[in-house]
DNA sequence: CTCCTATAGATGCATTTGCATCTATATTAG
DNA sequence: CTAATATAGATGCAAATGCATCTATAGGAG
């Protein structure tokens, strides 16, 4: 049994903080892209890295890692866009257990349309509440927490 | 129309800090609560703020307001914790359209069983990575971002 | 009082998630 | 080569969530 370092006031308080704060912002994010009639932030997110991969793709277990998802949230979102026909999912030759996921001119047209919504969401939501310092002082100090 | 303040890379780069940094503590958290067989971080979150109400217990509204879950999420959510006899519900008579949340001696148990695989859980993900002076600087920073 | 609106909470139904497991290909050991 | 194990991804089923709507009581305005 391993003896824990007994959890500081302070750390607790950090940890009511960042909760608070990702679930205001994702709420309005969410609430935006709900009102302007467009999918939820999920799916901006695997859309943004399936387009970086650009035309050659990217497999399905390597966006699980980037976007932090189990593996059948992955597969069946994936599946969503499909549907939806925002990405199509080719072959792939060297692995043939899985596939490369590409990006369709319709999914590049909802991805673009998202932008500018989230955008203004975070632009309220966080950029405005807080000065230039203080996002960057959060972001440099956040850092250990998602690198570890 | 309103115009909108273009989104800095700065802001932008501290929402994914922030998301990413939450993500990954959740994570954590829940597999700790699971692998010590009790129940998800939502119940904690309930009982926490119920038991503090004390024998007068809390009405379910003024519970939503403060978890920042949706109105039906709450509902649901007391029944599940009222099926496992964690709360009891007493009929409130100034407004019969409601009644008061109260925890239960096993509710009490529940939370107590969890405060530690929590703690060291948090212990673990946010203050072993962290000094204590980034973690103050951190929470304060914050707190205009949920204020708001 | 009556009528109108607002608020507390529940619920039917469709979608999504979580869990465990399954299939198929890849990789490694012998 | 074959056998054992690991990895990529899918899926059946149960539980949770989101959405819209519904019921009932509260709190006005007249």
């Amino acid at each position: 049994m391993l003896r824990m370092t007994k959890l500081t006031n302070n750390a607790e308080q950090t940890w009511i903080a960042l909760a608070r704060s990702y679930r205001t912002i994702l709420e309005e994010v969410e609430r935006s892209f709900k009102r302007a009639g467009l999918p939820p932030l999920g799916w901006y997110d695997v859309l943004l890295e399936v387009e970086r991969a650009g035309q050659s793709g990217i497999r399905p277990y390597a966006l699980q890692k980037r976007l932090l998802l189990p593996q059948y949230g992955i597969s069946r979102l994936l599946d969503r866009l499909e549907r939806e026909g925002l990405i199509k999912k080719l072959q792939c030759e060297e692995d043939k257990r899985g596939f490369e996921v590409c990006i369709t001119e319709k999914g590049q047209k909802i991805r673009q349309d998202m932008w500018p919504i989230y955008a203004d969401a975070l632009s309220r939501t966080i950029q405005s509440p807080m000065s230039p310092d203080a996002l960057q002082t959060i972001s440099k100090l956040l850092t250990p927490l998602h690198d570890a």
